[in-house]
DNA sequence: CTGTGTGCAAAGCTTTTGCACTACT
DNA sequence: AGTAGTGCAAAAGCTTTGCACACAG
């Protein structure tokens, strides 16, 4: 089961609380809060943000809370890490095959579909071992002036 | 000029200094000391690992001063930064064009030269902007028994 | 003496940990 | 009562900042 394409911005608790359960995730008021902000859409978050909308939106909801609660739904798949640079860590909630545009200056992430680029060439692989995943990350900037 | 290939794990100071001042760098003692260890030959180093190993053979140099000769040297073109998740951040001697090889199990990392792999198709980029660099990270783990 | 540049202690972040508490059996 | 799981305040850890000092003009 997956996120239905939707423009709401966040999920209603009923739908998030069921979208935990189907991932054996115990849907508590904190993790059904976080993920129907999270979950609502494809989006990219950094923590700050999420923990920001979450408090807004509704019942306070610890820091550490957030930052565990995303450790739990990156380990059950529900998102993903992606690590811009040392200061700029998003959680991205499409968790399909695809790569990243980051936007240097405007500091935006833009999805790329995996089938848009293609990598090919990987070199031989250490003995015993498998690839988990293959991260593209493409830097632009503004152009020199 | 670049650094000769060597498999020395430290310059001396005087070859340090003068990579250093070539790049318009004041060579400081604590400069000179860190690139002594860090440009010694092709490797990734995290931050830690750095200042541990810079305090161990030479005079003190405090952690502030090696994150800040960090960010210097990464702006001046003589390390790369390859951030392979939230808390792995290495500095890479190899300035050459090439993509990371990531074993997570081992915590280590590979390089891979850049006409090794080649990506196709990249996606028309926003207005006004140009590609500043594009970064490949392979993960690879254990195979699962 | 003034201005530019450097090094580092301390401050400011982000992230993790340890423990009190809850909800089941 | 015992066990497993949860939430968060406080601790830990990483990175940046602000300022004292050094040096050149």
């Amino acid at each position: 089961m997956t996120v239905p394409p939707t423009t709401r911005s966040r999920l209603d608790s009923a739908e998030a609380a069921r979208l935990l359960a189907s991932r054996g995730i115990v849907p508590t008021r904190q993790r059904v809060q976080v993920a129907a902000v999270l979950l609502a859409r494809d989006q990219h978050l950094s923590a700050a943000a999420l923990l920001e909308r979450v408090n807004r939106e509704g019942e306070p909801v610890s820091k550490a809370t957030v930052y565990n609660t995303l450790a739990l739904f990156l380990r059950k798949g529900l998102v993903r890490e992606v690590v811009v640079d040392r200061a700029r860590v998003f959680y991205d909630s499409n968790t399909a095959d695809h790569h990243h545009l980051y936007d240097t200056d405007r500091c935006t992430l833009t999805d790329i579909d995996a089938d848009q680029i293609s990598v090919s060439g990987l070199p031989a692989l250490p003995e015993g071992t498998v690839v988990d995943n293959v991260d593209v990350i493409i830097r632009v900037r503004r152009r020199r002036s």
